[in-house]
DNA sequence: TTTATTTCTTGAAGTAGTTCAAGTTTTTTA
DNA sequence: TAAAAAACTTGAACTACTTCAAGAAATAAA
């Protein structure tokens, strides 16, 4: 099951039948158990992960010793470490199967091939690299300028059903606040 | 003067000299005052702008009114709000000088058609909005993990004269900490 | 130079969040 | 279906920061 990706990456460029032959002939899914790592903090980056089913995010340990979540990814995402992946020096970040999931995972040796040969996909990820950048102003803008229970609030006003989709404490420390913070602000004890 | 830039895309893709020709002819550098701005929210951002010399920032205004400068960028880095850039919504940004500065505008029109005439600047574009995306990653690992005081402390320690070269008030939004604390900081009496 | 503007500093009072610890509920595993 | 593990809740004490207000210093403009 390719397609979703052919999909993807159709809505930003047109394929040939032979260039999508050739793409899926050098894709393949595979599935990631529930809290399985696809990243360790130290390892080198050498693969794009593309959710085709599930959830995954990426994460930190802080001095504490306490996770913080960094990023989510669901369908239709591309998910990696850029400065690990680019750069082939150790990562900061773990990433992690959120739920059971299903993802294309592209090593770099096999990317940089298939962009040689299907140029025009470098079209593709400059589009969606620019988005996710795009996202990542935003996303710092909001923790910039809400409070804490106004981040709560939006997130659960504009994506409702993810909201339900992750855990509390997950979702609570990716809006950079505590779990107990968030369980507060739930019940309305703020 | 579009060495800078020549040689920035030289670092990621070969290009002929017929290339760096035509390129040569769709450029131009221009001149922004300080304190001008490129970027005023509600716009719709059509420009890309690499930065020849000086230094730009991207800002919000927060709902107290106050500026709180989400990114910076100095020489050789590329400044622009992505989402408005593809999605063509009004921006939630400006982008101002913060020294007398001089930059390459890109207007999304030209960039199209130099793109069409050179399809591998789609990798050096893919490229440097990947390392973008990367940094961005970073600075909200910063964010989350670390103190006022530390934030301070990596930064000047990083990069000590890029701290001397913006005003405080600044560099303390940037870091998300209010101006009053930087300067307590910086003195020591925290 | 003088004046105006911008930037930086300082202390006092306030607050939006954290941390801890213990208990409860829900989900997963055997 | 029992037991174990994971996730959520609650209140009390604490703290890393903010806000305000006023003045001092530095920089830019006239």
């Amino acid at each position: 099951m390719h397609k979703l990706l052919l999909d993807h990456i159709q809505k930003f460029i047109h394929l040939e039948p032979s260039e999508i032959e050739t793409l899926e002939s050098c894709l393949d899914v595979c599935k990631i158990k529930k809290k399985d790592h696809v990243l360790i903090e130290g390892q080198i980056c050498n693969t794009m992960y593309f959710i085709v089913k599930g959830c995954l995010r990426q994460y930190i340990i802080n001095a504490k010793g306490s996770e913080q979540t960094l990023q989510f990814g669901i369908e239709n995402w591309w998910i990696t470490d850029y400065l690990s992946y680019l750069n082939h020096v150790p990562t900061h970040f773990y990433i992690q199967a959120v739920e059971n999931s299903e993802v294309i995972a592209l090593e770099k040796s096999t990317l940089e091939a298939i962009l040689l040969e299907i140029p025009k996909l470098e079209r593709y990820f400059r589009i969606v690299s620019q988005k996710s950048f795009g996202a990542a102003q935003m996303r710092i803008k909001f923790l910039f300028t809400m409070s804490a229970e106004e981040r709560y609030h939006h997130i659960n006003s504009q994506f409702p059903e993810f909201v339900q989709r992750v855990p509390q404490y997950m979702l609570a420390s990716y809006l950079d606040f505590s779990a107990e913070f968030m369980s507060k602000i739930r019940s309305g004890k703020v």
